[in-house]
Parts: C-alpha cells; sequence; structure tokens
DNA sequence: CCTATATTTGTCAATATTTGACAAGTCAAA
DNA sequence: TTTGACTTGTCAAATATTGACAAATATAGG
C-alpha cells in the first residue's frame, strides 16, 4: 500500500485526541475531505503540510517527507525502470549540490 | 536543467538523420508537437516510448528511464526533503521485491 | 434498541489543467 | 528570396481536480 502520509497524520490526530472536525477546521476545509487525505484518496496540498504539523504538533519535515515519498511512489509503482531512475535523479541532485 | 529524454531523442533523431516530419508521423502527431517534446515544453505520453524508440533504434529501457528521471526530478527539485524521500521509495521498492 | 456524534463515501458543478490542432514565426541553405 | 525544417504562440476542446454538500455507515452511551 501507499498511504504513509496519510497513515501517520490520522496516528498523530487520535494520539492528541482530536477530531476531523477540529483539524479540518484548522487547515479551513470540511471533514469529508480530510477524511479522505487521511485514507489516501485525495492529497493534501503540499502549502498546508506546516498548518496540519503545527496543529498535530509534528515536524514539518518529517510530514513532508512522507507526502513527497507518497507522491512518488505513485510515480514509479509498477515501473520497470523505477530504480535506475530513482538513482539517476539521486545523483544528479548530489552534484546540483 | 532538467530534459534528459529529450535531449536524448533529438540526438538519436539527429544520429540517424531524419526530420522531426518523419518521427512525428510515425507517432502520429505533428512535427510542432514532436518539437516541444524534444524541447522539454511538453511531455510525450508514456505509451508512445516503444514507438519512438523503436523508430530511433533505440533501447526501450533506456529510454523509460530517462522519462521518469524527467518526472521524479521535475516533482522533487527544490524539495528540502528530495533526498530523504527518493531514499525512503528506493528502500519501500526493493522491500517489495 | 434508539439517539447522538464521528467518520466515511458518493456525487456533481465549478475550476483548473492538459491536449491537439493550426497559424505564424524564425532560421539556414541554395 | 524561395524553400524546407524547425520553433513558438494561441486557443478551443477534452480531462482532471477541487470544494461543497448530502447521504451512508460506524461507534458509543443510555
Amino acid at each position: 500500500m501507499n498511504n504513509q502520509f496519510g497513515d501517520r497524520i490520522k496516528a498523530l490526530r487520535e494520539k492528541h485526541s482530536l477530531y476531523l472536525r477540529q483539524v479540518a477546521a484548522h487547515l479551513q476545509m470540511d471533514t469529508a475531505q480530510l477524511s479522505k487525505i487521511e485514507k489516501g484518496v485525495r492529497p493534501l496540498k503540499k502549502e498546508q503540510i506546516p498548518f496540519i504539523a503545527e496543529i498535530l504538533k509534528a515536524d514539518i519535515e518529517e510530514l513532508q517527507t512522507l507526502w513527497l515519498a507518497d507522491q512518488l511512489y505513485t510515480m514509479v509503482q509498477g515501473e520497470p525502470m523505477a530504480d535506475e531512475a530513482l538513482k539517476s535523479v539521486t545523483k544528479k541532485l548530489k552534484k546540483e549540490k
């Protein structure tokens, strides 16, 4: 499966005993939307990560990583050359730094 | 920059002394479109990779890799957690095999 | 069982994005 | 200065995404 981000924010929300309603309000969306985000049915907007990190008292970078990883995984899954491509991108990033 | 795929198919096309017109016809698109694809302005459809590989006598897997790498790079560029996310996806792929 | 509240799922119009097609432009060689 | 190759710009049509709401389901307390 492939919803690390959603699973994580759901776990954090429950850990803090918050209702969808409360978190959703903080993000200015309705509970239905947030529910779908937790389930991985819909994506959260990148710009909203800091807000959700704030209310869940989570590390922004952790959530950014999970969020990106989900996107990348969706893109490479089932691709025969996934490994090669990932390696190539990693290498290219290193060079640029 | 970020157009390995386009650069490669352009180089191959020139190596074989083919006109845009000829390659485009084989892909059932017009030359303007293919020109943009070579320049990286527009993406080639994934399903078309085998066709372009055929006419350019290229290795399908090579082109698939470049194509995917371009997509991935576009997705991670400028992201602070790009490295972490790439590593995590690579790891996840390994586990699944 | 009934009721209340939380969550999930379905739907759909509005909005945004991508695509395909064509016109018009530049450029280089003859 | 004409011709052919390539590039760029534009725009309507096709697709995809989003936001909002209604309805269904799940869960807990009386």
